[in-house]
DNA sequence: CGACAAATTGAGCCGGATCAAACTGAGTGG
DNA sequence: CCACTCAGTTTGATCCGGCTCAATTTGTCG
């Protein structure tokens, strides 16, 4: 039951689990799933019957444009399920592909279903998370939107390290980021020239490092305060109780 | 209870409802407010104890940018629950405005709790509401991250019309949409001296009319085409049964 | 060593931003 | 009825951030 963790630490940061809401996670049914980098996890058309969540690894929901190019609309990390709403939406009308090396834990949307329809405390929690990927998806929009190449870069990685963090996937403002510089030009819809150079320019003005699937923030405040950057929308639970 | 029409209305075309289902939605408190245009409805920061439905009228979610402007991230008609989320996630992270004269139906949170409680069914619609926004999000990112000018206010054009004739307040492509070029602007992140003369090129080239709070698509297959406007990300119901 | 993906650099160009001014139309008040 | 105001639209001119194209370098792996 590899999901059993995972879910857990999650859904109790959110609120205090019931001995048979707990019990109920332990006993989901799960499948553990290895991937290697760039691997397809659901195509746009396809009509999933399961769902998974991200144990370790980086995962991105993925559209192709008209003109051969590519957008990335969200990141998924540790302990986020990428591709949830297929329980209720059927057809996917995206991509999600491993980013870099990754495992899932896979929950048949039958066993998920039935995790809901018996704990709706459960339920919507996982409304709740949903919700917070929306969240996300809006302030890509901003970003995307109106903030130049520099502060578009910053923010996002201010997004990842804050959301790896967040789980414990980044220590001291380092975390492992298996990006390439073409992922960052698809996620911000800059050209991948652009983004090298911008990048360059923040490791001039010593805010970050990045290279060979490693990305630190030396400087965080400055960073933050280049990017505009403010958490609340990433609605991180104040860890309530950091250990299951 | 003037929500009820409303909301029964939008459900019934995701699931037939049960009587008893049908009864607690006719039963579910609501109180009418009507807006005129540019009235705020939620600030950042707040925590409505309350979700609406627009009943009439459009309302658009946006955030005010660190230099000054505004980002508008996406736009609800008639039918949309656009602080739904709010039940979840308690403070909401942007503005809420009408656009222009509205109708709401005002429900506390209480009274939309108790329905999700004792009817699963419906808490399971209302997230995938939830769920199709978040879909729209990411046609958005698309559409400002990869798309020209032209192309992008064609395609903002596009999703406003299909949406519209959807719930019936668009007939033979042709629509009341209280929107100025600024609100356009702010919607695809373009300045709104440049909105105006790719207003003026879709004119030219006979795919809109636009003004006076008045939209027209005369040429429909020319502007989606020209969009690359696919509607299957609005996961429109295929209109299961068009009356109650 | 060769092969290939990723990163880097340089040069030139263009879509859309910016700035500034004029125009339009719907109030609004004298 | 006209003068005034104000928001929204339109036009013109100029500028620049980021794109494109193309070539080179680096790193990794077989």
């Amino acid at each position: 039951m590899p999901a059993t963790h995972a879910l857990v630490e999650k859904l109790s940061c959110l609120f205090d689990l019931a001995p048979e809401e707990s019990a109920a996670l332990h006993a989901l049914p799960s499948r553990l799933v290895r991937l290697a980098g760039d691997e397809e996890i659901h195509r746009a058309g396809d009509c999933p019957t399961s769902c998974f969540v991200v144990l370790d690894g980086l995962v991105c929901s993925s559209k192709w444009i008209e003109d051969g190019k590519r957008q990335i609309m969200s990141f998924y990390v540790a302990g986020d399920l990428p591709d949830i709403r297929t329980l209720h939406l059927g057809v996917i009308d995206c991509d999600v592909t491993a980013v870099g090396p990754c495992q899932l834990a896979v929950i048949e949307h039958g066993d998920l279903q039935a995790l809901c329809d018996a704990h709706p405390r459960i339920a919507s929690a996982l409304w709740r998370c949903t919700l917070v990927v929306g969240s996300v998806y809006r302030e890509w929009i901003v970003n995307i939107g109106h903030r130049s190449a520099l502060v578009r870069l910053a923010h996002l990685m201010c997004e990842l390290m804050t959301r790896l963090e967040a789980v414990g996937h980044a220590r001291d403002r380092i975390c492992n980021l298996p990006l390439t510089q073409i992922h960052l030009s698809q996620a911000t819809g800059l050209s991948a020239v652009h983004v090298n150079r911008s990048l360059q320019e923040l490791r001039k003005r010593g805010l970050i490092t990045f290279g060979g699937g490693r990305l630190t923030i030396p400087d965080w405040d400055g960073l933050t305060r280049l990017a505009y950057f403010r958490p609340d929308y990433l609605y991180l639970p104040q860890a309530r109780r950091r250990a299951a």
